[in-house]
Parts: structure tokens; C-alpha cells; sequence
RNA sequence: GUGGGUAUAGCGCAGUUGGUUAGCGCGCCAGAUUGUGGCUCUGGAGGUCAUGGGUUCGAAUCCCAUUAUCCACCCCA
């Protein structure tokens, strides 16, 4: 048992790390790009933050939420996803007070206690944008922009982005009883769960994966035929955006993601079968949700790494590979074992990648490893190289060997 | 929370109607004349057959339970 990984975790290590630790490459250069900085809060929070802030009537907090009582019996919870704890930084350290709009990126672990299957398990990590403080439909353009161009960047191509508006709580009003009556309607047909779902949050009917469900939700209103003046405007601005951007996107009057902060813009990368990559929105009332005073307009996402390595595979995208050793030198006895390390060493600080012999195997079998790891160069140090003061260095691929003085093998390597 | 599949070496798998000492491929280590890789050949290490119980003269194999894991629903990244 105690050399087993809980339940719906996983260990980073090998080729899993290297996709990982290339991706999160691709996305901070990205972030650069657009000036977004990086913000890391804490693991744990408030259980009451993410009760106010995710929305009490949420699955991801009712049932999923990975809270414990601490040893000064206050209430504490894992973090089950990265905007709650972003935008409680931005409050608890006055960001707003700053020039704004305050663009924040972050990678972070997110904890839910779930079943786990493919692409899902109980510790996830995302790669998630909060940007806020801009009410303007181009805060919105400005991620699903990054995100695109993230995507491309890593080399999927299979993701599509959808969109849909759900409106302010304005338009929501409306809406709720539009819905919640043609519901009543059909009510007999519903399962259980959207039974309940009616009561909380009729909203939820909508992607309900039932078929009966699915069958009266069909033709059941939707949020966008209830849009006021404004969240309709702000919905038309940015599709006309992003088409003059030249961003593909298909209007999806199901999306209605289950996280309740929620408001007017909601959007998702997903794949041909519906697997979502990346899903984001507005928040407009999250702020004042969680600090009670003010009102400060925003947008984020957050994308599943986990997503994005099972995406790569399923696609069967390369990505570039890691690094492998420049040169490995081979030590030939342990009269040159501390001279050859010393040359290592120096061939280190001057920035090649090195690899030597830590088993005191023969030369052949330290060939055989140099070329197991896949090193570019050889090179064996005994006593006759270190006494004459140059070596033999082989390309493992050409099989070329170049005589070089011991301290010109670095510069000979770097411009290979 | 609900439903289904699987569990044999580090990895991928065989293992007959229950029958002696559980195999194969890959990987790992070593060797094939002295200080040089890839190919080939030879040898070696490595397994309480997930765990616990039961049936039987005898269980990797049949039965029950537990655990783990995978997949699907729900929900989500």
C-alpha cells in the first residue's frame, strides 16, 4: 500500500514530464507575449471561498471538493480548480488598486474527488488566465486569441472552439422562468437528477446527457433568445471579432459549464468527440461574489494539461524531443577517474550537455550506454589522453573521430 | 454515487478439460581474447501468479470476498 499512489493521481516523471515541462514552455512563452504574469497562490483555501465563489449548488462543490477540518478547526479545502484562489489574491492584495486591467496566468494543481477514467483524475493540473477588470468583449477575444494560438503552437488540430452566451442575472431572470415553465411541461420526462436540477438550477437541464432529457431539451428556450440589450451586444461584438480575426468558432446553445460564476460569454475548446479541452468564460459577478463591495468585470479559462497530453496521443502529435547528451565521456581506469570528472565538469560550466560513467563498467560497456542514451559525441579519458593533453572524439552517428586538445573539445561541440 | 472489464517478471503478454521445477518477447546485467556503441550469438538476474479465504489428493487455472486499476454514466479540465 505505501508504495502505491492514491487513488485518480499520478507521478510526473520520463516522457510524460518532458510533454508536460514542454507545454507549460509553450504556454509561458505565450503569456510573455501578451504580457500576462504569473501568479501562484496557495493549494488550499477557505472552504467558504470556494463555496461562495464556484457556487454552492455545484457539483464540484457539493460532492467533489476535497475539505477537511484543520488542527485550528477551521474549515480548508483543496483547490478544485484555479480562479477562486486567483481572484481572492487579486482582492486580499489590492490589485485592482493598480493600473488596470490585471492580466494573471497560473499552473497549478486542482483537486476533485471523482471516479476517475480517461482524462480525468482526482489531482488534474491546469493552465489557466484570469483577466480582469475589463467589461470589453475583446478581454474575451484576447483568450480565446491565446488559447488559439497555444493550441496550434502545441500542434493539435482537432480542437474547436464553441461559444454560447448565458447571459447577465438580468437576462437570467427571464430566462429561468421561460425555461423552468416549459420544463414544468415535460417535467414526466425527466430523470431524476434534472428533476432536481429544476429546483437548484434549472440551467443545468440543458446539458443534461439523458436522451430523454436531451429529447425536451431540444426545444427547450435558450439562453440566447433571452439575451438583454447589453449581454446581446456584448454576444455580437465578439463574434463580429472574432471573424474579422479570422478565428473559426460554431455558436453551442448547450454549453452552460458548471461552475455558477458564470455570466454572458461562455466558451470551450473541444475535440470530435466532445472532450473538452478548455473551458472559460466571463465572471462578472465573482468579484463582488467574494468581496461583497465591488464590481469588477472578468474573463478566464483553464486548460487541462492532463487534456493536452491525452489530446497529443490521440492525435498522435509529436512534440520536440528532450535533450540527450552532447558528449558522454567514457573513463578508462581509476587512475583517470578524477581527471576525467574534472574535464566533465569544466565541459559542464562551459555549457555542454555531459554524461560519464558512475558504474565502473569496461569501455565497451560504457559505449554501449553512451549510445543507449543516445549521446551525440564520445569520447574516452585515460591516462595517455590526460598525459598528452588531447583526445579522440567520436560522432556517434558518422562515426567520424576528430583529434582534439582536451581544452578545445567544448568549442568543438557548441558549433557542431 | 451507479454500471462493466481486467489483475501472471520493470513493460507487453502466453499459460490446454485444475496435474510436477510458471513461460515468451522487449528491457536490464555480463561475455564473444587485452582501451570503443548500434547487428548477431551465448549466458545471467528478476515472480509470495493482486490480497485473504474456500473447493480439491493437487489451484495461476474453479468459487466467494477485499483491494487496485481501466472504461462508461454523472460532472468537469
Amino acid at each position: 500500500m505505501i508504495t502505491k499512489k492514491p487513488k485518480g493521481t499520478q507521478d510526473w516523471y520520463g516522457e510524460n514530464m518532458h510533454k508536460r515541462t514542454v507545454i507549460e514552455k509553450i504556454a509561458r512563452d505565450l503569456c510573455k507575449v501578451y504580457n500576462i504574469k504569473e501568479i501562484i497562490t496557495p493549494v488550499f483555501e477557505h472552504t467558504e471561498l470556494f463555496q461562495r465563489g464556484v457556487g454552492e449548488t455545484t457539483d464540484v462543490v457539493q460532492k467533489e471538493m476535497y475539505t477537511f477540518l484543520d488542527k485550528g478547526n477551521r474549515s480548508i479545502s483543496l483547490k478544485p480548480e484555479g480562479t477562486a484562489g486567483a481572484i481572492r489574491a487579486y482582492l486580499e492584495n489590492s490589485l485592482y488598486a493598480e493600473s488596470q486591467p490585471t492580466k494573471m496566468f497560473y499552473v497549478t494543481p486542482a483537486f476533485r474527488y471523482e471516479n476517475p477514467q480517461s482524462g480525468r483524475l482526482r489531482q488534474h493540473h491546469q493552465f489557466g488566465v484570469e483577466f480582469v477588470g475589463s467589461k470589453s468583449p475583446l478581454a474575451e477575444v484576447e483568450l480565446i486569441s491565446l488559447v488559439t494560438t497555444l493550441i496550434k503552437k502545441i500542434g493539435l488540430k482537432d480542437a474547436k472552439l464553441h461559444i454560447n452566451s448565458i447571459g447577465c442575472a438580468n437576462c437570467r431572470k427571464t430566462y429561468n422562468d421561460a425555461l423552468l415553465s416549459y420544463l414544468h411541461k415535460h417535467e414526466d420526462k425527466l430523470c431524476a437528477t434534472c428533476k432536481e436540477r429544476m429546483q437548484k438550477n434549472p440551467l443545468r437541464v440543458i446539458d443534461c446527457k439523458v436522451p430523454d432529457c436531451r429529447a425536451v431539451v431540444a426545444d427547450a428556450p435558450r439562453t440566447i433568445e433571452y439575451l438583454d440589450e447589453e449581454c446581446k451586444e456584448h454576444f455580437e461584438e465578439l463574434q463580429t471579432m472574432l471573424g474579422e480575426l479570422g478565428i473559426p468558432f460554431e455558436i453551442d446553445t448547450g454549453i452552460v459549464r458548471g461552475l455558477d460564476y458564470y455570466t454572458k460569454t461562455v466558451f470551450e475548446f473541444v475535440n470530435k468527440d466532445g472532450f473538452t479541452l478548455c473551458g472559460g468564460g466571463r465572471y462578472d459577478n465573482l468579484v463582488h461574489e467574494i468581496d461583497g463591495k465591488q464590481d469588477i468585470p472578468s474573463v478566464g479559462f483553464g486548460m487541462g494539461l492532463e487534456r493536452i497530453i491525452y489530446f497529443l496521443e490521440e492525435e498522435g502529435v509529436e512534440l520536440e524531443s528532450a535533450t540527450v547528451p552532447e558528449l558522454y565521456v567514457g573513463i578508462l581506469g581509476k587512475e583517470a577517474r578524477a581527471q576525467a570528472y574534472k574535464l566533465v565538469t569544466r565541459l559542464r560550466m562551459e555549457g555542454v550537455v555531459v554524461e560519464t560513467d558512475y558504474m565502473d563498467r569496461s569501455v565497451k560497456a560504457q559505449m554501449k550506454y553512451a549510445n543507449k542514451i543516445g549521446a551525440k559525441n564520445t569520447v574516452v579519458l585515460g591516462t595517455n589522453e590526460l598525459e598528452q593533453g588531447k583526445a579522440k572524439v567520436k560522432n556517434m552517428e558518422t562515426h567520424e573521430e576528430v583529434e582534439l586538445a582536451l581544452d578545445k573539445i567544448a568549442e568543438w561541440i557548441l558549433k557542431q
